[in-house]
DNA sequence: GCATGATCATGC
DNA sequence: GCATGATCATGC
């Protein structure tokens, strides 16, 4: 059977895809191929490979396109309240090969040639409707921007360090900036061997992270995602230098500063009193303008948290997260838990130290949570789980105060929880009634990352 | 002075 | 109204 395009000519297949744009796969494919022989399983990409392109989906190395060199994704959208399209998650690229990966160089690696020009899919995702009602919203080709290349090709590197280093079990997507190693396949169970460790590692593949998704949607469309800065100004500076020896060479002129001396020094005048200061401090530091976002802190879904240190190197307070609803996370594994999702991220620190009432600039720092400690922090998180699921919540009431069992500080060194709410009053509601109170609903509360921990392990170290 | 519960402030 | 960062209050 002869194809609706040329497989020996790129231009011939980007166009046949381009026609997919503002319809369903159930309008754009054969409607007689899918009566006959689609029977309801498959992915999105799978149908989308079958039906469209009507070529048998496979696991080579070689690009789907091998004699045009492309490879084909498809991926979903989500649209936010303002109708502005995200990408729904990760872009998830080629499974990580072990054993193969430590013996090759970028250029010539299985990732280079199989992603280096990739034919992109995007369909806006709708809760409840079948995969091929999903509408098509962006087509194109894409390849690597220079300057995104000499951070992905770093990101490659340490992936591949740490597995020839027999430590593939703990790699974590916050050990690099845009391109991650995410967990793929039919369940957290699924391993594989690596090269110089017995220990079987969790089976991963190439990722672009959804930060960097994002901007390449925006890139496509044409769009802007708003209004960014940039560290990076031109590919040979990516080439020389790490977006963290960028940061960091920007921070240490300041170090041992106080605010006050720094605003002078940079000769800004920002609202020492709102609730942003620090934010923009950092944008001030950084030679970045104040309304404007980080690019590429944004694809690499950095986040930036700032300390005080009290004068014995003790954070004044501890590390709070995003609120957990009670009714989410009793219905959550660990591996897709938010609360891990959070820990994997890559975090820039910014320590401020109080001597004699002022803050000093102390240092700057990125760090990721080592993989022995996020499963510390999965202890606390099992622990809270088991407590909501029981209604097991409240464990006394004293003079009116309402005393918990969920995991405080004694329990594990890494994290504890708290709550985290306008007052009493302000809850979620339970899957289970509270057995001691009968409350249907409970003050919202969220894990905390031990002020202990901030300084032993992320400030000291 | 710390641990834990409770709450505030700001910006969108 | 909510998310997020920041802070307060009390008892040991």
């Amino acid at each position: 059977m002869s194809l609706p395009y040329n497989l020996n000519d790129k231009q011939s297949i980007i166009d046949y895809a381009k026609l997919l744009k503002g319809k369903t796969l159930r309008e754009a494919c054969d409607k007689e191929i899918l009566e006959h022989k689609y029977s309801g399983k498959g992915n999105f990409g799978q149908v989308l490979e079958k039906f469209y392109f009507l070529y048998e989906p496979n696991s080579v190395s070689e690009p789907d396109f091998a004699i045009a060199g492309l490879e084909l994704k498809s991926t979903p959208l989500k649209q936010l309240s303002n109708k502005d399209y995200r990408s729904k998650e990760r872009l998830v690229l080629n499974i990580i090969n072990y054993l193969e990966v430590i013996n090759q160089d970028f250029e010539t690696s299985s990732f280079y040639k199989k992603n280096a020009n990739i034919l992109l899919v995007f369909y806006l995702h709708k809760a409840g409707y079948d995969i091929l009602d999903y509408l098509i919203k962006l087509v194109n080709e894409w390849s690597f921007p220079s300057t995104d290349l000499e951070i992905i090709r770093k990101d490659w590197e340490f992936i591949k360090k740490k597995i020839a280093d027999g430590k593939a079990h703990e790699l974590s997507e916050g050990d690099t900036f845009y391109l991650g190693a995410c967990t793929k396949g039919a369940n957290a169970n699924t391993t594989r061997k690596q090269p110089n460790s017995e220990i079987p590692a969790k089976q991963r593949a190439f990722s672009f992270k959804q930060g960097y998704v994002n901007h390449i949607i925006a890139s496509i469309a044409n769009d802007s995602l708003g209004n960014y800065g940039k560290l990076i100004r031109s590919t040979e500076i990516a080439q020389k230098q790490t977006i963290e020896e960028i940061v960091i060479s920007k921070f240490k002129p300041y170090y041992g500063k106080t605010v006050q001396q720094i605003l002078k020094k940079t000769k800004t005048e920002i609202n020492t009193k709102a609730k942003s200061f620090y934010a923009n401090l950092t944008n001030v530091i950084l030679g970045i303008e104040l309304d404007k976002n980080i690019e590429e802190f944004e694809k690499a879904e950095i986040t930036v948290k700032t300390v005080r240190l009290k004068e014995n190197n003790l954070p004044k307070e501890d590390l709070s997260f995003a609120n957990f609803k009670y009714v989410g996370i009793i219905n959550e594994d660990w591996d897709d838990s938010n609360f891990k999702d959070i820990l994997e991220h890559k975090f820039l620190f910014v320590f401020y130290q109080f001597e004699n009432e002022e803050l000093v600039l102390r240092k700057v720092k990125f760090w990721n949570m080592p993989y022995a400690d996020i499963q510390e922090a999965e202890k606390v998180w099992a622990k809270t789980k088991k407590i909501v699921a029981k209604g097991d919540i409240v464990k006394e009431i004293i003079n009116g105060i309402r005393y918990t069992n969920f995991p405080n500080k004694s329990f594990n060194s890494v994290s504890h929880v708290r709550p985290h709410a306008k007052n009493a009053l302000d809850t979620y509601a339970l899957p289970t009634k509270d057995k001691l109170t009968k409350a249907k609903e409970y003050t919202k509360h969220c894990f905390w990352l031990n002020n202990t921990y901030v300084r032993d392990e992320i400030y000291l170290k």
